[in-house]
DNA sequence: CTAACACATGAATATATGTTCATATGTTAA
DNA sequence: TTAACATATGAACATATATTCATGTGTTAG
């Protein structure tokens, strides 16, 4: 079965042979699952999830979470190395929001499965 | 911040309320990290990667990522497991394909971040 | 039926990872 | 400056997980 060339649906409309999107290297691939791997935790999902209610600081996250505020903030740094949220300081607090779309694309595609999976829809 | 009942972009366009969208509970988060832990392994992204080009048989596959028949054996299991592969025995090979499109689209959502922080478009 | 092949699976091992505890850093109020 | 608070971080520990090896199951050719 041969790859034909198509029109990228992704972040760009290319239709370039040489896209990214299109072309996948393993080291592509290899940031790719890292990058799953950081919506892969419960922990992490569920911050992401309360961040979509707007920012939050850490002590309202691990509230909410009824998790340590050290769990909490270890997690974030993850969250944050991998560009998925953004951190803002008010005085002595820090306030957490969602980096960019993607992250709510991503979670949205995820969600979809599940409850295709659990015949919500579709 | 209030969270306002917004149309869902999901698969679904309904506006309800109790649209499992926009009250995601717990379990479903749990299953939602479970998913996305799936999708974050090099082996089955690259596997996923690889049956983006088409239906592909288990030999196959372990000579193409240059891995052993009994990795690739248990790594199709778990994706199986998450609805997203699925198997079709001809003779005595087993050949295995993409089970829906959802697979492709959160395989998309996660490469648009990963080239959007590379700084490739947008 | 039997041998050969393709794939699945269980056990074992090594590695990765999340949480907790203790402590460090940074900020504000007094 | 000092005390109190919010968050970050390092070490340790427990758990989860991916691969390998050995073997089991299922299919086909002879």
């Amino acid at each position: 079965m041969e790859k034909e060339k198509i029109e990228c649906k992704n972040c760009c409309n290319c239709t370039s042979e040489n896209c990214p999107h299109t072309n996948v290297d393993e080291n592509t691939l290899y940031d790719l699952a890292e990058l799953f791997k950081v919506f892969g935790d419960s922990t992490r999902i569920r911050i992401i999830s309360a961040l979509m209610d707007g920012e939050m600081c850490v002590y309202h996250l691990s509230e909410r979470l009824s998790a340590g505020q050290s769990a909490i903030s270890h997690q974030l740094r993850i969250l944050r190395a991998a560009g998925l949220v953004r951190p803002r300081r008010e005085g002595k607090e820090m306030y957490y929001s969602l980096d960019d779309e993607h992250v709510e694309e991503i979670y949205g595609a995820g969600l979809a499965h599940i409850l295709h999976k659990g015949g919500f829809c579709e």
